[in-house]
DNA sequence: TGCCTGCCTTGATCCATATCAAATGGAAAA
DNA sequence: TTTTCCATTTGATATGGATCAAGGCAGGCA
């Protein structure tokens, strides 16, 4: 009924249309999901990190494509089975809810993104994003220097952001120049002030936690 | 526990930050879900229709500026009795995660339009959505004449496609010039070829339905 | 009847981002 | 070491959609 399946970093774990027997849930690494359309045309709409879930009781086929961005270790449950259990077991239904209630609020700020945001506005988001999810281990990240490793290739910010990945080099320069980031090699990024960050993301920061 | 309220077309039902201790589902009419910023930049994030649900099990905070688009009535439930009975009813979250999952699934296809469609495949998107959604109501809109009467103003097309609401009348314009859609009224819409309308979408159309 | 008052359309111009093209740099392979 | 191969940066130019600015049109109200 359960298994472990490993990836490396790049490789595809399904292709959207797939017919897929399983759901899984992420051990550890990144995976994102991604739209392709006809012509080529990529968007990312889902970034699935330890313990988020892909794949949906009820439904025979992917919807998306699943690559692994990281290398990653996958923990997979037949479908059947899988039902089954959350027929007897009132928890897993609720608590993938709650996962999938986080998930739709993640898009939705995502959208927000997509629809109104310039271009250095969404870098400055997606930096952000990153660097607090990094930090959630942890560390609080709004005062004092921020540092991380960014997994993404330029390209896949791209995909991401929906922008071309020569206008995302241009806004990381940009951001560069300014002074709200510090590139101390190509994937490794430092900020020195947070909320210098945030200032560019045009995010209400008013609400931020005061603790 | 529950009780029913009632909204006028254009009424806001509540705003985002206001406190809400309680959840409800759409009885009639429709609203939307809309995310502002500081300096009013808005994205809709949301369509609500009859039988979809508001709210968050566990949230004491509205996530969302709530709009009533049409008149509007709304059955609510007070929180706390709500949440007990989740606790109880183990269908109650099933059947809860599996509309959340298709909200999920359309917020997704969303990001895809705003992130990478051009303005025309956004305009020729919605209103493929719309008007399936109005025929799900018992014919097959893919062969023969559609026609609907659109509830949204340009400035709400606008804000639910990342454009401006002169973009979205300049290709409704086009999409007429073309004869893809029928202006009857300035609201009702004909289309005299719901296949031509898909082609503009974007979408892939090979995977439809071929029952 | 005529005048508001909201939508909506259309035109002119601008600008942010895409597109096309080339150069750079760094890391693995030879 | 040199070569090759990518990812990335940077430059030049094009363009889709935004912005600014008038009008037009229909329905409600005086």
């Amino acid at each position: 009924m359960k298994y472990y399946r490993s990836f490396e970093a790049g490789q595809t774990v399904i292709w959207s249309g797939d017919k897929m027997d399983f759901v899984a849930s992420v051990v550890s690494g990144v995976a994102t999901l991604t739209k392709t359309m006809e012509d080529g045309r990529r968007q990312m709409v889902g970034l699935l990190l330890p313990s988020d879930f892909v794949g949906r009781p009820g439904r025979a086929h992917a919807a998306y494509d699943v690559t692994a961005l990281t290398d990653l270790v996958m923990c997979c449950f037949r479908k059947a089975p899988f039902e089954e259990m959350m027929n007897t077991t009132p928890h897993v239904s609720q608590r993938l809810l709650e996962m999938t209630l986080d998930e739709l609020d993640a898009a939705r700020e995502w959208m927000q993104l997509l629809g109104r945001k310039t271009a250095r506005e969404k870098i400055a988001s997606l930096l952000a994003i990153i660097a607090r999810r990094d930090a959630s281990l942890g560390l609080r990240p709004a005062k004092g220097k921020v540092a991380f490793d960014l997994a993404l290739t330029r390209e896949q910010m791209s995909d991401y952001l929906g922008l071309t990945l020569e206008t995302v080099s241009r806004q990381m320069s940009a951001l560069k120049r300014d002074g709200t980031i510090v590139l101390a090699s190509k994937r490794r990024i430092e900020i020195p002030h947070f909320d210098a960050l945030l200032a560019e993301t045009g995010d209400d920061n008013d609400g931020g936690v005061l603790t």
